[in-house]
DNA sequence: TCATAAACTGAACCATTATTCATGATTATA
DNA sequence: TATAATCATGAATAATGGTTCAGTTTATGA
């Protein structure tokens, strides 16, 4: 495991140093990156001395790591609980795109701490994108044999619907484009379009 | 304009070096990202001295920027000019992720470039994906007036074709799953999708 | 050919910052 | 209460790396 390295402390008061110096560390890491985070500004922030971070991590690195193999379960998590409520494929499609957009707004820091991973360690970056989509596969052949959806490559179709969610997900949090109070709206537009395809019918 | 504080020469030699620079910056920024780049190591695999490089960029973020804004210039440039070769809205699509995946594949420092952006400058970011989301729209709409396509979100729409295609491009630039060599059929799946939806037909 | 400008060099400067460590405070245990 | 174990401190260390600049080479053109 490779956070095999970090000690993670059992007494109450470390469990909250401990706590605190990740919570800081997901603030700083959203404002200034990685790179742009000094372990100075994250102690500070959670209110300890800069050697107290060294009880608990080895290195600035395997923070990072932890933050983001943290995030990840989280949000795997958070979307397989949510998906498993519904009934057929197209209900659950649309509870993945909510569960994952709504979990973003809540952790703004996300996308900040995976993509960056691409420059940190490329092969975090891929088993994560991998690994979601292996279990998005899964879901989908199931639904094929079941019949409800069509006949396509379900890789293929994996990653497009990640490339969907996510860049919705992009579009709310950081308010680009228009209209992005009404999240109702906009899971509607995408659902619409993946019941009618997007273009019209002769 | 952002770059005015670069001094683009103009003499042969010098826009020789100057290109050199800017094409050892794009390897290296790809290999270890901007921070993992140091302007030695640019200079070196130039094969000029570090000095040199303040000859043309008053700093290293001006490069990146210079950088960022000529890769988003191309890309844009490239799909723009493919897709106007095609008539129809639903060939104009195929053509337009075909030729952002081909872009990628020529071009794969491209992700690493945009993306990082957000650490660096989450305001270049933005206005990267607005101006490329806005400029979708405009084709949207005019297809939406032909009769095209469906009377959806155009908006909306526009995020998630272009969360289809970075979602693609990252599939096959980045080997993520199986199956990415023959590009034609990963299109011809997102084609079918996008002409049938995703679900079966009762 | 020679003078002037343009292009280039790379060692030195200096600021930044991850990490260490000697010391002190607090908590648990016997 | 004494003693060990844990937790915390923050100044010092050491390495890194962006930037500068005084000097050298190369190109230009009269």
């Amino acid at each position: 495991m490779i956070e095999s390295d970090i000690k993670i402390p059992t007494t109450r008061n470390a469990i909250t140093t401990f706590n605190m110096i990740i919570e800081a560390a997901l603030e700083k890491f959203y404002e200034g990156g990685y790179h742009g985070t000094t372990i100075q500004a994250i102690t500070q922030h959670a209110g300890v001395a800069a050697g107290t971070f060294y009880l608990y991590f080895p290195s600035k690195m395997s923070l990072y790591k932890h933050i983001l193999i943290t995030l990840s379960h989280n949000i795997r998590k958070e979307i397989a609980s949510k998906v498993a409520l519904k009934e057929t494929r197209l209900e659950k499609e649309r509870e993945g795109i909510k569960a994952f957009v709504q979990y973003v707004q809540q952790n703004p820091q996300m996308y900040n701490v995976i993509w960056e991973s691409l420059y940190i360690d490329r092969g975090l970056f891929k088993e994560y994108y991998e690994s979601f989509a292996r279990r998005y596969v899964k879901g989908l052949s199931h639904a094929q044999a079941q019949g409800e959806i069509d006949t396509l490559d379900v890789e293929v179709t994996a990653y497009v619907l990640m490339g969907i969610t996510n860049f919705i997900g992009l579009k709310v949090l950081l308010d680009l484009g228009e209209n992005n109070e009404d999240l109702e709206h906009i899971i509607d537009s995408v659902m619409m379009l993946l019941e009618r395809g997007l273009f019209t019918r002769k």
